[in-house]
DNA sequence: CGGGTTTGACCAGCGC
DNA sequence: GCGCTGGTCAAACCCG
């Protein structure tokens, strides 16, 4: 397959964080943050090198959703990302966990910005667009 | 030759 | 208690 490497060109982040909601504790020990993505790969750079170690069909999906780790033996943080059943340009990636190293490339990538975002959202209540 | 990726099967949790 | 969905692991294959 073709490695498709996407270096926040024009992928606009918009929106949006799912984090630790009133669901149960069992949700809120999980860092789970969900962010939709409208960009024409499915595997955005962040920064970090992923290891796809799954992928599955998902009943309400179209398109199958993919499960990434994180390369590092020691970080374990898992990332999901599946495309939109009705807009396959809008993807989602879900981050779970930590990362506990530093980015492998020296620039500013999505994890940075993707944190800022989340935080931002969280500091300002932002609902859960998805689920 | 090594690492990474791929697909299938198995397992666990939850719902009914 | 059984069934279904989602998630993870494992072995094999492909590419660099």
């Amino acid at each position: 397959m073709e490695k498709q490497q996407v270096m926040l060109p024009t992928a606009s982040t918009s929106s949006t964080a799912l984090s630790s909601q009133n669901q149960s504790d069992k949700e809120a020990k999980h860092h789970r943050y969900a962010f939709q993505t409208r960009s024409p790969v499915d595997v955005l750079d962040d920064g970090y090198q992923w290891r796809k170690y799954g992928k599955k069909i998902v009943k309400n999906n179209t398109f199958p959703r993919s499960y990434y780790r994180c390369a590092h033996r020691e970080c374990n943080v898992k990332k999901q990302i599946q495309r939109h059943s009705d807009d396959e340009q809008i993807v989602v990636t879900t981050y779970e966990g930590t990362h506990t190293h530093p980015v492998d490339k020296s620039v500013e990538t999505f994890d940075q910005i993707l944190g800022n975002l989340l935080i931002d959202n969280l500091l300002n209540n932002a609902p859960p667009t998805i689920e």
